[in-house]
DNA sequence: CGTTCCATGTCAGTAGTCTGACATACGCTG
DNA sequence: CAGCGTATGTCAGACTACTGACATGGAACG
């Protein structure tokens, strides 16, 4: 035949896609008891790494649009898990913060999570996993690149 | 504070979504003017190199629901792209093939995802790409191990 | 032979994300 | 200072994929 197809066995593309997928689902299966999404507990986590974010570079951290995130952050305001400053300190991006609750709440996704990518890592050296950070960098730094 | 939360820089889950979700952008960039979904394409892709995948096992080979892919596989066929047949040859299973404007179809597409991919991989060298490979491998394995 | 289990196809409802659109706030530049 | 471009927040609608549910066909087993 000699299509010019793309080899799916030997794509990466496709292998990362697999890998992405497989990540997906078992964290939704530990996420999923806690009555958490994976975006729901990403906004916590990068929040509590970096407080005061706005929701556009909460959207950006997460991957999704700033129209979603907005959708996520006005329900984890409303459940207490997070809150907004009323009024904007500059320009128009209101600064989020994690409530005591939203810090409990995520504490016990982070265990779950953290669990996971152990399991994920559990068969690879220290530095398979180093070659992996640099790989997967310069990938996305080529696909970034040229389409900006 | 030394919460015991996961580090985002050095996260290979963090990054495995990053990658993912730019090759994702990348994809529907060029899949878009051609009127198709990333999961339209991979549903044809995997129909030119496995003709006669049923329902499930397209669904499974391109990572969504069975029901989704049924959702799909109707659309494809109610717009000519592939067919499938009237009567199961055994069980419940129909096998799907494209049909020749399908087959048009994902040529195009074909041309534009490669491209894509390519530019993903022009920094990296063929052995970091056979890292890359069985790296995200034994992740998968790793992932789906022990939970099934 | 009948029961049990599993895989499949399909329908319906739900949830999460996206695109499109508009108003507002800041910075740059003529 | 007026105009333009960019970034942000937000609302509304559409779309995609998901979960839940049910019926059917085959295989394994007692």
């Amino acid at each position: 035949m000699e299509r010019p197809g793309i080899e799916l066995d030997t794509s990466l593309g496709y292998l990362l896609k697999e890998a992405s997928s497989a990540l997906r689902g078992s964290m939704e299966e530990v996420l999923r008891p806690l009555g958490m999404t994976i975006t729901h507990y990403s906004c916590l986590e990068l929040l509590a790494q970096r407080p005061g974010l706005s929701n556009s570079e909460l959207a950006r951290g997460t991957f999704v649009t700033r129209q979603s995130m907005n959708v996520l952050l006005q329900a984890l305001e409303r459940d207490g898990f997070v809150e907004r400053a009323s009024e904007p300190p500059t320009g128009r991006a209101l600064p989020t913060r994690l409530t005591a609750s939203g810090r409990r709440s995520l504490d016990q996704a982070s265990a779950a999570v953290r669990s996971v990518e152990l399991r994920m890592l559990a068969q690879l050296s220290d530095a398979e996993q180093a070659d992996a950070l640099r790989i997967l960098r310069t990938m996305v730094r080529s696909l970034r690149g040229e389409r900006d």
